[in-house]
DNA sequence: TTGTTCTCGATATAAAATTCTCGATTTAAC
DNA sequence: GTTAAATCGAGAATTTTATATCGAGAACAA
């Protein structure tokens, strides 16, 4: 029997996920300087990390390494790509074209990310019809429709805060089967909608918090 | 003698920190629709938390509740607000006037929430002398030195990953304490700099790999 | 060939975070 | 008053995540 990682049957630690991204990066610029191989030792002195970790995150791709030498560099950023189904794109809807929606827009990177953001929507009349990052801006009042007819599994919102919940739920009635929300409340989904919340504001509490501190302790 | 937060011999839980903006936002809700109390068992359902894990990251703010009726919502914003620094306002710097940069620059809530981008920088010659945001673009060369006329102790990083380190190292050079870094790749400074990454990506990552597993699943 | 060094991978341990349990306290209803 | 319901706060138990240990394998130098 052929062995996947998705007959894994506990579910991948999102710590693990979230340092995956990381890894990849790092191995992107070894690649582009000719690196074949690499070991766990190595990339953590690089990145600040604990080569234990490192190897089990690894290992939750499915790769496996060679004592002595580590892995192979392209191997492991495919490795890397296949687990995080960063090689089969998905198109994705926008509804915020707000400062950070048309950000996002313009972040050609994500289409090398599995991510292709393929139109936005507001409900601002100044914006819809105009172009935002080579993307035009349609009304909100169309994206449900719009999502069930191209098949958009993935919808991104960058909303305030006070619309995100109404727009989820438009996602929802898309059939949109998951969302990428950057405003900054807790949205309220049917069970089955996978849910990534993106909240600068945790981020910067963290900041801030210890810069606080920092600069308590300084007097 | 008076106990306050800064007496606390443990560091605050990071996964703690992250979660006070939640609660914040939700609380300040409640607030405009003139609630004056809430119980941890009623912000969980909401927020769809543990009350017990509520309880126990509110304490660490040092506020206390009471028995049947739960926490003063004002008293709860100001102990959170207080906690993380929130009341004073961080004057920092940003580096990197790109589709990310512009649009934290034009982010006005930042300004409730301690932090005041007070200028920004990038090597762009087009981009240098024009306003963005209402924000004039000064060369990069110039930071370092304005930061400490200016006693400025945070910067923001918005450049590509590959200019990061460059800017980094330029802004520790000025006497920058903090490092809000929106580059996916970790920068090498000296140990007393406070570096708070905030990588897309690794958010992205989790999406990816639960949507890739869901598609997958219904094959 | 043989010994040395490096690294993987498995297992064990430690630390951190979350969740559960329960007594004490306060309000409000009876 | 007395009782019932709700909730806090402290501590215990559980789960999750991170770190340490160690044997085995592979490369390389002598």
């Amino acid at each position: 029997m052929m062995i996947t990682d998705s007959d894994q049957a506990r579910p991948i630690p999102e710590p693990t996920l979230r340092r995956l991204p990381t890894y990849h990066h790092f191995l992107k610029t070894l690649e582009a300087e000719g690196r074949e191989a690499v070991s766990c030792s190595t990339m953590g002195r690089e990145l600040n990390l604990d080569p234990t970790q490192i190897r089990k995150d690894l290992a939750m791709t499915g790769i496996t390494g060679r004592p002595k030498i580590g892995y192979v560099v392209t191997d492991l950023i495919g490795a890397i790509e296949s687990f995080l189904g960063w090689n089969d794109i998905q198109q994705a809807f926008l509804a915020g074209v707000g400062n950070l929606g048309a950000a996002l827009l313009g972040y050609q990177q994500f289409n090398r990310y599995g991510l292709d953001i393929v139109a936005a929507f507001d409900t601002d009349e100044a914006k819809i019809g105009r172009q935002v990052q080579g993307k035009e801006v349609m009304p909100l009042s169309k994206m449900a429709d719009l999502a069930r007819r191209m098949h958009v599994h993935l919808g991104i919102i960058t909303t305030p805060a006070e619309h995100a919940q109404y727009v989820a739920d438009q996602m929802v009635a898309g059939g949109i089967e998951a969302i990428w929300n950057f405003a900054p409340i807790v949205l309220s989904t049917p069970e089955h909608i996978i849910v990534q919340d993106e909240d600068l504001f945790s981020s910067l509490a963290v900041l801030s918090r210890r810069l606080r501190t920092r600069l308590q302790a300084m007097q």
